[in-house]
DNA sequence: TCTCTAGAAATACAAATGTATCGCAGGGCC
DNA sequence: GGCCCTGCGATACATTTGTATTTCTAGAGA
């Protein structure tokens, strides 16, 4: 798919630049200049069919951006009334779609937006995980912020997804020029105890500090679906059931809550590697990025749970979380 | 299926409103959640040709807005030698363009961006006309630049072309939340007496005032071919030939000069109403934006002149410049 | 040297897009 | 009321775009 692309293994740094040089000529001559396919491979010598790989490459790994400048008006005023509702400080909301991918890429620019006229030299972001939280990279300044740090709010899938936390966090950090702190854990260990211990490690444990102390998060929440990424890893599927039958109806860094938000009494939650959802409350700038009807009621526990001040989400799932219960 | 009901041909606010929705509507779900037009047409329960128009519509009148991060190694060599050859303290160089209002609309999208990192609120702007420097105001952050103000540096032509000084210090000022000032004046006045005249009076004279005082100016330039809107003026045309005589290779704010950048003897330049090419030199940020291979002559003199201290233009002209004598 | 395979080019085709044309209806104007 | 003019809907069509499939080529490894 399109993760860095591998180039040959002959001549590594000259074809790359050459093929660098080519990608920015087409993508110029196809946004900026409204050339046709056909001429953009005419005038640089190759064929269409690159010209169009090139394009569709720069859609999706964010060296292309558009940029709406009306606002909805719908979706503004549902912003208003999330706001008033459940008591944040923000909300965006953009528009419901239907393929589920491109529901998640726009809520996660939408969060990158949001995050972007947060930050500054200086200020500390922490972040959880999944497609949405990729998706806000590109959309974020790429500026260098030196004096910043990332850190991930908690541990990670041993298989890589594309969005794991190490992933997402890298790569936030990365696009801000900030310094990189791991949670360098699973986010469940095998038993309470072998989590106690990973916690006295002093690595761990001092980015569980800096966790404590960032100045903005962005977080992801999953349901108990076969969609969630967490959910249908092993161990939590096998626990599905009991978990269900505990009331959770998600997933918040880990940490499973009721409809209510109430943190579920289920051994799991005893074995998470990650900031507590209390712990949030602390943290100046927390923002939920996520969306989709079906995960309207853990969006909602989270809301009322009172857990983060900011929220981004679709329109559909918006009029499905003023349509339940206030905070 | 979130149907819209749109059906009230009576009213126009109310109908303007709605068409404004339904343009959000179709260019966020296009542009942003790429659905495709037929889609969004059953979607919205419009046709695709109404779709495909506002999409037409949107992608000229700058309410989308595309942004592609990669820098081109050519051009941002170019940008460099530009630099030092002519002593400048920025530039800027895009692809060269085979149709020649995308290559105009490039230009002033670079010079929009320049002019953007140079602004903020308090600082006043001087602009001159043209269809590039219209080009720059869907570039410029629509922010509330309360304290600041926009004028006009020389004065209209008589007729609108969607380019004319006031329509571009009216769009400026608008984008920017300034007030904005006039030289109501025609560019040029019928004899050198009644241009004295003119000068005296009050508002006029107040606004060429505030016109040396800016901060930074935006400047575009023109030829002495039929291409040229001020050239085919008959105000203009009627005197080329003699222009051409006297060595003068295009004009800058109206004022016509020869190859090496003085400015001619010519009794037309004794009738401009704008601000003279000397008294740009005073002004912090000035900005020529213009490209195209054969208006190389005016930029390159322009650049010898030292009239500006900042160029925004094309590959191909930039070569050009380069391959002509320094500064 | 031969074969195997990955990647690029060529080909082909289906879908999406842009544009021209025609006819109709409503609104402004006389 | 009659008339013109604008703008939209419908249709048709040419172009452009995206993608699947096949073919070709060159390099890796036996």
């Amino acid at each position: 798919m399109n993760v860095p692309e591998l180039r040959s293994p002959v001549s590594p740094p000259e074809d790359d630049m050459e093929v660098a040089r080519v990608k920015a000529r087409v993508v110029w001559y196809y946004f900026m200049g409204g050339l046709t396919q056909q001429e953009i491979a005419d005038r640089l010598g190759i064929t269409r069919l690159r010209v169009n790989r090139i394009i569709g490459s720069a859609r999706t790994d964010g060296s292309v951006r558009v940029e709406v400048s009306l606002p909805l008006a719908e979706c503004v005023s549902l912003e208003e009334e999330l706001k008033s509702r459940f008591g944040l400080l923000d909300a965006a909301v953009v528009p419901a779609l239907p393929a589920h991918d491109a529901q998640q890429r726009a809520i996660g620019e939408a969060a990158g937006t949001m995050l972007g006229g947060l930050l500054e030299d200086g200020r500390s972001v922490g972040v959880g995980w999944g497609k949405t939280l990729r998706a806000c990279i590109p959309r974020l300044p790429a500026r260098r912020f030196s004096r910043s740090w990332v850190t991930a709010l908690m541990g990670g899938l041993t298989r890589g997804s594309g969005a794991n936390t190490f992933e997402v966090s890298t790569q936030l950090a990365d696009a801000l020029g900030a310094d990189c702190y791991y949670l360098a854990a699973p986010i469940y260990c095998p038993t309470e105890e072998s989590r106690e211990a990973l916690l006295a490690h002093p690595g761990i444990a001092d980015v569980l500090r800096r966790a404590r102390a960032v100045d903005a998060a962005l977080l992801s929440c999953g349901d108990l679906s076969e969609r969630s990424l967490l959910a249908s890893t092993s161990t939590v599927w096998d626990m599905r059931e009991e978990l269900l039958g505990a009331g959770a109806v998600g997933d918040l860094l880990g940490t499973f809550i009721d409809a209510e938000g109430a943190i579920v009494d289920h051994p799991l939650n005893q074995r998470v590697v990650a900031l507590a959802p209390d712990e949030l409350r602390s943290i100046p700038a927390t923002i939920l990025a996520s969306g989709s009807l079906y995960k309207a009621p853990v969006i909602g526990a989270i809301l009322r749970g009172g857990y983060v001040n900011r929220v981004v989400t679709d329109e559909a799932c918006a009029r499905a979380l003023l349509a339940g219960p206030a905070r």
